[in-house]
DNA sequence: ATAGGGTTAG
């Protein structure tokens, strides 16, 4: 038509634009742009806002400014555009500014621009401004409009103000599915970012009570709640709860959504059922780069090599491109098998074949497998020659590799350096302090000992969950929560009994006995994944795994005490720590030893 | 012509 002369209305380009930008074709995008100069309609208000539109979804922030501000007559629709890419092209700085700008000229903001610039808000953590367009969503009249205080909760959750965002939310005459999805996703993060385990918990405590809340409701729930639910029952390794969601999600017919398949594979596999897993993946209709990736990682974690690899090649002839994200459950699966050819054959395979530069969680997996088969030397130089500042993981794996293999001066030596990049952490003091006592080391001990007490280091907080049918029950070290507390000690007496008489030393393990003294203490028993243990088998006679989630690392006395239960037992342990999962079956561990243990 | 919620990381 305009190769024809003819010459088109704003309206007609307008559609023109709208269309570009649904197909994402920004080539033709610019054609169209073109005829708009030639015109000379590019100062039009809504033509502006259609190229700025466009110009965003196809990712060019900068070309979408451009149009903005040539437009004569911004109205609020120009501005929230405007503000919108910004958000969508991660550049919330200038969404500020705009947004400041847009006040200046006086110009008022509409529930669409308040709902962007609260979601800048969310990116960048601004809980001072958050609450002032709160405070300004009121005067402007937008109180009560859902979407605005949706988005006000959400901000405040992600903030971590929790109260505020309770009141939000227990005060709201009307609810959308989206309100109590941020409520479920907005705990779910706050699982990520609480300070210790047991805040943790109780954030995924919340949001479980939330999600059977919205089922009483009557509301239908949708792909988004189901991911979040299945997300935070991972995070709790509540796995009587996870399969629930998964009898509920095949109830309401989301079973065959990929996003809700994914969160299920990761579901089983993080609650330690890895069968479950790979049976949650084979029933998947379709499988993303994200569903392959996640199943990796899952037979890596697990110490299951070959099936991770065979996994990798089957998604490669299914024709998904691996990230560099694939290439670290490829890496790590190589490193728990000791594959070191495989493993600088694939580490070659992504740099030449996918064009994917290495970042630290690769060189991670390379240092970590040379560490395990005991090669020191080997990646003691790879970490020297690391252009990158070695991370705490490294530092872990190649520690873990030294204690195994019996070298304590290099293995002390990534201690402090460890220590250095964590200088407040309690664990790494631990771990410092057993180091030095097994290789008999009082001087250091001592020196040790007196900075902990005088940086006056909070004390541990260990505690342990087990989930038991409906209900989750808390154990705090050295501490009797729970009625059965007798039968708890007697079973873990007759239990230190049996595993002593099956070759089991207790080692003992640094900990603050006192508020002032630090002393390594023979016993381990106090230990709270014991207490756990012993209630979950006093409380679930028949065989099947025990299940058990710990604030922090578990220390290698208990490490290795479990080995033994579970000969005693012939039952299956799993216990996920802060940093490791650990999967006990007949006096073997998953982790081989090596999951960073204090 | 503009908005609010979700899945992968050793």
């Amino acid at each position: 038509m305009l190769e024809a002369g003819a010459y088109p209305t704003n309206r007609t380009l307008g559609i023109f634009l709208n269309a570009c930008s649904s197909l994402c074709d920004i080539k033709l995008g610019k054609q169209v742009h073109g005829y708009i100069v030639k015109y000379g309609v590019e100062f039009d208000t809504s033509i502006g806002n259609a190229l700025c539109s466009l110009y965003s979804k196809c990712g060019s922030l900068d070309s979408a400014v451009k149009a903005f501000w040539r437009i004569g007559d911004k109205n609020v629709i120009s501005w929230t555009t405007a503000i919108s890419a910004c958000g969508d092209n991660a550049d919330s700085a200038m969404g500020f500014t705009l947004f400041v700008e847009m006040l200046c000229m006086g110009v008022q903001p509409n529930e669409f621009t308040l709902t962007n610039i609260l979601s800048l808000c969310c990116v960048m953590q601004a809980l001072g401004v958050g609450s002032q367009v709160h405070s300004l969503s009121i005067k402007v009249g937008y109180g009560s409009n859902l979407p605005v205080i949706n988005s006000v909760m959400y901000l405040y959750l992600k903030c971590g103000w929790i109260s505020e965002a309770k009141k939000l939310f227990d005060g709201m005459e009307t609810t959308s599915l989206v309100t109590w999805n941020a409520m479920i996703a907005g705990h779910a993060q706050m699982m990520d970012f609480a300070e210790d385990g047991l805040s943790a918990h109780h954030s995924g405590i919340e949001a479980l009570n939330i999600f059977l809340r919205l089922n009483r409701s009557g509301m239908k729930p949708d792909l988004f709640t189901f991911s979040s639910v299945l997300t935070v029952c991972s995070s709790l390794v509540a796995l009587d709860q996870g399969e629930q969601v998964h009898a509920i999600t095949i109830k309401n017919g989301f079973l065959s959504d990929v996003v809700v398949g994914t969160a299920l594979v990761n579901m089983y596999n993080k609650c330690g059922s890895i069968g479950a897993a790979s049976k949650a993946f084979v029933e998947m209709s379709t499988r993303t780069l994200i569903s392959w990736t996640s199943m990796i990682m899952a037979f890596a974690q697990h110490g299951r090599s070959q099936q991770a690899l065979q996994l990798f090649e089957d998604m490669r002839l299914a024709g998904v491109r691996p990230n560099r994200i694939t290439f670290v459950g490829v890496l790590s699966a190589c490193s728990h098998a000791g594959m070191v050819d495989s493993a600088m054959a694939y580490f070659e395979m992504m740099k030449r074949d996918y064009r994917i530069k290495p970042m630290i969680d690769h060189y991670a997996c390379l240092i970590d497998m040379l560490a395990r088969i005991g090669r020191l030397d080997e990646a003691f130089d790879y970490i020297k020659k690391l252009k990158l500042e070695p991370n705490a993981f490294i530092w872990s794996s190649f520690i873990a590799g030294c204690r195994s293999h019996g070298n304590s001066e290099l293995g002390l030596y990534a201690a402090e350096q460890l220590l250095s990049l964590n200088p407040k952490d309690y664990e790494t003091y631990i771990l410092l302090l057993n180091m030095y006592h097994s290789a008999g080391r009082w001087q250091d001990f001592s020196r040790v000992r007196k900075t902990m007490t005088e940086k006056k280091l909070k004390k541990l907080k260990d505690w342990s969950w087990i989930s038991i049918r409906d209900k989750v029950y808390s154990f705090k070290r050295d501490e009797r929560l729970h009625q059965q507390c007798k039968g708890v000690d007697k079973l873990l007496g007759d239990l230190l009994e049996k595993a002593r008489s099956l070759g089991y030393e207790p080692q003992g393990s640094s900990e603050i006995t006192d508020e002032e003294n630090v002393e390594i203490t023979l016993s381990t028993i106090h230990h709270s994944e014991k207490l756990a243990l012993a209630f979950g088998l006093l409380n679930t006679p028949n065989a099947g795994p025990i299940r058990i989630i710990k604030s922090i690392s578990t220390c290698r006395d208990c490490h290795n005490f479990m080995k033994f239960i579970s000969v005693c037992i012939e039952r299956e342990i799993i216990i996920r720590d802060s940093k490791c999962l650990h999967r006990f079956v007949n006096g073997q561990c998953s982790c081989r030893d090596f999951g960073n243990l204090l």
